[in-house]
DNA sequence: CGTCTAACTTACGTTAACGTCAACCTGTGT
DNA sequence: ACACAGGTTGACGTTAACGTAAGTTAGACG
């Protein structure tokens, strides 16, 4: 089931990820596995956080900063004192996000006129393949 | 002028980047300064490719996969029998943007309903304040 | 000519994010 | 009891992307 503690190798199958990128990521206190004895077991919200982890990685993020993205999606309880503080970092990074995204775009509007330019250097070759010599 | 060769020092400071970066960058063979003398200088061409790498690493591509993309922007001329290749690399490459993109945007979407409920959890705190204890 | 300044080369140092290896523990099957 | 599969903890190795320091060279200037 979805809401089953999952064992390391579950989660590295499941996740395309290696035991020690996981026991890693717990050193750096990203992830929070519980301990049946001295194995480590991966609930809900482990999987949740290792989601946004591999996400955060893709948009190249560090870890550290990722570190502090998860906090945000973390504030189940206390923090009362720091909660506006966090929340304004969450809208910073908002803002970030979609200026990436914003830029992101551009890069593919970019790409896509040079497409259309390699469209037209193809047909141009072959129709003047042996027009030269 | 834009069309005016530039040093490294004005590179450094048009960019925001190091010399040793641009020495690196050109030791790995993602920029081609011309030299004269020892010194080098970078012209329109350069510009334009660094601008690309700071850009591609801001979406968390290796150097060495800039590099790659890079090709793709410089064949103006030869190449005839790899063009086609390297039009499939370009288009795998446009997809894979397009791809991050969208999972950008989902991410984006998920912390727009994140704050949403920061600010509900912050109006919660303000209003039942003093009435826990 | 001497000295500055800006660039250069060479080379070793650093940080992040794991990989790899050795040695130990522990539950399960035979 | 014994082996073995799977997990664990150190601890050292590796790669990418530069930082940093030491010594060299080349043009500008008083």
């Amino acid at each position: 089931m979805s809401n089953t503690k999952m064992t390391i190798r579950e989660m590295c199958d499941a996740f395309d990820v290696t035991p020690r990128t996981l026991r890693f990521y717990e050193a750096k206190e990203l992830l929070f596995p519980e301990r049946q004895g001295q194995k480590r077991l991966f609930g809900k919200r482990d999987r949740a956080r290792l989601k946004l982890i591999l996400r955060g990685k893709r948009f190249g993020f560090s870890l550290e900063e990722i570190r502090q993205l998860l906090d945000l999606y973390h504030m189940d309880d206390q923090q009362q004192t720091q909660l506006a503080r966090t929340y304004e970092i969450a809208r910073e990074r908002l803002a970030d996000l979609e200026a990436r995204r914003d830029e992101m775009t551009e890069a593919i509007d970019d790409l896509r006129a040079q497409l259309k330019w390699g469209e037209n250097m193809i047909a141009s070759v072959s129709t003047t393949r042996n027009a030269a010599e």
